[in-house]
DNA sequence: ACTTCTTTGTGTCACTACGACGCAATGATA
DNA sequence: TATCATTGCGTCGTAGTGACACAAAGAAGT
C-alpha cells in the first residue's frame, strides 16, 4: 500500500463560474455541520502539482487543469483538533501508523479555475456533500480555510491584473458581457461596457465568430472564442511591462 | 532537544546589492565544490515563516528581514543523493531517526531582499564559506537551488512590475542612479534615465533631501531616502490598478 | 586658471492608454 | 407596430509614456 508523506497536506479552492456568480466548490464534512476545501494528502512518489491533480480529479472528475500553489500554511496550530481527522477515524480507515493524524500538518495551497458544466462534483471518504457554493453565500470553514480562500481570492485578482483570465471559466464560445462579468465578480466591482470591450480586444487574444447568441432578450451579442496562441503567449509575457 | 520536521525544508535565495550588480548569499559546502542556497529545516513548533527567519538570522545576523515565501519545490526525485545530507551524517551530528535524512524532502522557497553592507554571512554546520556571488556569476548549484534561484528573480521581477523596490536593498540614503541601477540590475535592461526619474518621483515614494553625495566624480548628485508611509501603502497597494 | 567632459536636473513633444460618456442599430418583448 | 434594454462603435479630455534636447554642476585634464 502506497503511504502518504507525513506532516503535509494540500488544499485546493476551485472556482467556478455560472449565472454571472464565482464559486467555489466545497465539501460538507460527515457528521458535522462543516464545509472545507477539497483537499488531500502526498504520496511517496508524487509532487505536490501530482498530488494536487489527482485530488481533482477525484472531486471533479476533470483532468488537466488550470492549477497553480499560491502559498503555504505551516502555522504549527492550524491542524489541532482537525474536525476531518475525527471523521477520518471515525470511518474506520487504517494508517501506517496510529497516531499518524495527530501530527501537525502543513498545506500547500492550490488555486483551480474550471468550467463549471464540466464539473461533477464528488465528495470524498471525509464528507457526504460535494458541490458548488457562491462566494458571498460562504460562511466559516473548517479549521484556517477561510484564510486558504481569501489569500486565493487575493492571488486570482493580482493575477488579473497582469494576466489574461477567463480560458479554463468560461465554455467554448461566449459574449463579451460574459467575460466582463466574470472580470466583474472577481475584482467585486463594475467595469465599464464599453471601455472593457476596447481593451479586452486590443490584447487580440479573441476570435469574434459569425455566430451571435441566441434565445437572449433584446439585441443578440456576438459570440467570441480565445485565440489560444495569443492568450497562451499572454499568459507568459504578461498583458503589460510595467517600466 | 527540539526535532524537526520530517520531509519538509527551505531554500532561502537572499538577494543584495552592491557595486551596482545584484548578489546572492551562497554557501560552499564543506568538502565539496558544490555551493548551494541558504536554507534549513523546521522545528514542530515553528511556522515555516519563523523558520526561514531563524536560519537567515543564522547565516546574515540579521532579523526582520524583508522575506516571502514564492514556491514549494516537491519533485520526488529533488532531494536524492543530496550531498547536504552526506555532509550532515559525516559531520557526526545525531537526529532523533537514524534514517531521517534519507527521506525525501519537500523544500519551501523564500526570497529575502537585504542591505548588503549589514550582512555578516556565517556559514552553518554542512558550509565553510557563506559569501555574496555576483548573479551573472553563479554556476551550477546543489540539488535544484539554479531552478529555485530562477523562480526566485523571476518573482523578484514580477513584484517589481506592480510593487516598488529597493527600501530592503539600498542604504538608508541614496540617488536616484542607484535606486535606477537596482531596477536595470533585476530587470536585466538599461532604463532611461531621465523618464525613470520622473516616474519614480511621481509616486511620491522618495523624499529628496538637502545633502549631496560628495566624493563622486562629476555632478554631485541629491540624496533620497524612502517615504516609508507611502513606501508602505505603495507595497499594500501596488503602484498600479489595471482594470 | 581655463577648458573639457561626464553626469545631473529639468523640460519638451508626440503618441498612446484610459475613464467617462454619447448615440444609433438591433431584435426580443409588449 | 411601438417600446426598450442591450449591443456595437464612436468621441473627447486627461494622464502616462517613450524618445530626446539642453543647460547647470563640478571633477578631471591641460
Amino acid at each position: 500500500m502506497k503511504e502518504y508523506l507525513q506532516h503535509i497536506s494540500l488544499d485546493c479552492v476551485v472556482f467556478g463560474f455560472h449565472s454571472n456568480q464565482l464559486k467555489v466548490l466545497l465539501l460538507h464534512m460527515k457528521n458535522t455541520s462543516i464545509w472545507a476545501l477539497p483537499g488531500g494528502f502526498v504520496y511517496e512518489d508524487e509532487s505536490m502539482e501530482v498530488a494536487a491533480n489527482r485530488v481533482l480529479k477525484e472531486r471533479t472528475g476533470l483532468d488537466e487543469i488550470f492549477l497553480h500553489q499560491f502559498n503555504v500554511f505551516s502555522d504549527p496550530q492550524r491542524s489541532k483538533h482537525n474536525p476531518a481527522v475525527s471523521d477520518m477515524i471515525l470511518s474506520g480507515k487504517t494508517y501506517p501508523e496510529e497516531s499518524w493524524f495527530d501530527k501537525r500538518f502543513i498545506s500547500v495551497g492550490f488555486y483551480a479555475l474550471v468550467e463549471f458544466s464540466q464539473v461533477q462534483p464528488q465528495p470524498d471518504s471525509f464528507s457526504d456533500i460535494c458541490e458548488w457554493i457562491n462566494l458571498d453565500n460562504i460562511g466559516t470553514l473548517m479549521l484556517d480555510h477561510n484564510e486558504i480562500l481569501q489569500k486565493a481570492l487575493q492571488t486570482l485578482r493580482m493575477q488579473l491584473t497582469f494576466q489574461p483570465i477567463g480560458y479554463n471559466l468560461l465554455p467554448e464560445k461566449f459574449t463579451l458581457s460574459e467575460l466582463r462579468k466574470l472580470y466583474e465578480t472577481i475584482l467585486g466591482k463594475e467595469l465599464d461596457r464599453r471601455n472593457f470591450q476596447r481593451k479586452i480586444l486590443a490584447y487580440d487574444i479573441l476570435t469574434r465568430l459569425e455566430e451571435v447568441r441566441q434565445g437572449v432578450a433584446h439585441k443578440a451579442p456576438a459570440l467570441y472564442k480565445f485565440k489560444l496562441e495569443n492568450y497562451k503567449r499572454a499568459l507568459e509575457e504578461g498583458l503589460q511591462g510595467r517600466w
